[in-house]
DNA sequence: TACATTTGCGTATAATTAACGCAAACTCAA
DNA sequence: TTGAGTTTGCGTTAATTATACGCAAATGTA
């Protein structure tokens, strides 16, 4: 006969956001005991009648207040049985994407502090974090060249330098500014507005908007978006 | 205070294989009282001290004899909260190769049947069965574009007539077979055998095979496996 | 020996990608 | 007011890759 089921079912989050060039995930501090303290993904378990999606948005409403602008289920960590010493816990992971430029996160709380870490000064973090944390930012690359959510990462209108920044800057590659631009523009998915960018550098900018009804109206007619790099 | 996680963590399997020109998954027909009889995905709840994978190995070993080529992670279905109505019960879905061409599953036993069924000829499944099965398919076909898979579903040796017929039936696309072999062998990731097609119609086929190695070496240097229609 | 069938190699053309030139439009400082 | 510095926005050309075919070679069979 078999022993009685006692695995207990954890969600995590890693929500990405791009600011000043760089891209940056949100990690809270969590303190077990007095002096043990860690950083740690934000996420904990999933509730008797709540899907495991609502378990995320609730994790990150208790911890944070970001809005976020995509969401998607990443990887499910139940390999290691003993990635968390007290219990044997799986964790579904999710990965998020918010737009970071205009975003307060949520003051400290007794309990806990959340922060923004740029993703190349990530500290050593709870249980498999590192690990989570490694597969989501390989997921988000590989994503970003064939599916148009780095305009989630962005501001509802932004410069072609930006677009273009984000993709260098998370894929660490070059790429020449002129193809990029003609080639994201002959997709037809970007709106132009009338006003300019407010950076008094250089000749003045357009702003964009990104059309997501003209993106998914061109995907149902089997366009394909995709971005490569040499 | 939070009431104790009552949330019960299972695995389910799809086996893909590919025979006889068609795409096949294997069922297994499970018995609920005494008229009640459904087919459904191999599976099964998950032990306290057993990996995630190794719990679907061990499910697909009790209930089939397959010898699989290829196994990942495929998607958690914990979204419906009432896809088991006995339980909360939280799937994690890995799909799976195999060479069926040269296979025998295991007997029936008194419990449960076990059969190959074509992919357009799926009946009505157990649970959310046939949801999960459609977003294996889907993974199937999109995974067999950008990554060498599709020999994991042939035998050690195979025709390049087989390939081409794995891709056009599985992808349903048509496909020039003169275009299609030059690029695959323009990769330079199959060897030649020396020998031959037992098949006694046209010109004599050579065999070939998947040289895994090469394609490592090459995956490791920048290289990218992909296959597109037109 | 002619015919049906499938394999294996080749070539011409179209489409796409990569590499780069350069003027336009602004700010700022001399 | 003018020239230097900077960034944007639009082109052009060469290299590469994809697409659409043609056709002979090698078998079995009538």
């Amino acid at each position: 006969m078999e022993k009685l089921q006692n695995i207990r079912i954890a969600v995590d989050a890693i929500v990405f956001g791009y600011k000043n060039n760089g891209l940056y995930v949100l990690l809270i501090e969590q303190k077990f005991g007095s002096a043990d303290k860690y950083w740690a993904l934000p996420g904990g378990l999933v509730q008797n009648e709540e899907s495991l999606s609502d378990a995320v948005i609730r994790e990150l409403h208790e911890e944070t207040n970001v809005q976020l602008t995509f969401m998607e289920q990443l990887y499910t960590f139940g390999d290691d049985i003993h990635r968390d010493s007290r219990n044997r816990v799986i964790s579904v992971a999710y990965y998020a994407l918010v737009d970071a430029s205009n975003l307060e996160i949520k003051a400290d709380t007794d309990a806990e502090r959340v922060q923004w870490f740029k993703i190349d000064e990530i500290p050593s973090l709870a249980f498999d974090h590192n690990i989570i944390l490694q597969k989501a930012i390989s997921r988000l690359k590989s994503k970003l060249t064939y599916e148009p959510i780095g305009f989630d990462l962005l501001p509802e209108e932004f410069l072609f330098s930006d677009l273009e920044n984000l993709y260098c800057t998370i894929l660490e590659k070059e790429i020449d500014r002129r193809n990029f631009r003609k080639k994201i523009l002959s997709y037809g998915i970007l709106e132009e507005t009338e006003k300019f960018s407010p950076i008094k550098t250089g000749r003045p900018a357009k702003l964009f908007k990104f059309n997501k009804l003209k993106y998914n109206e061109l995907t149902e007619n089997g366009f394909h978006f995709e971005i490569k790099f040499a």
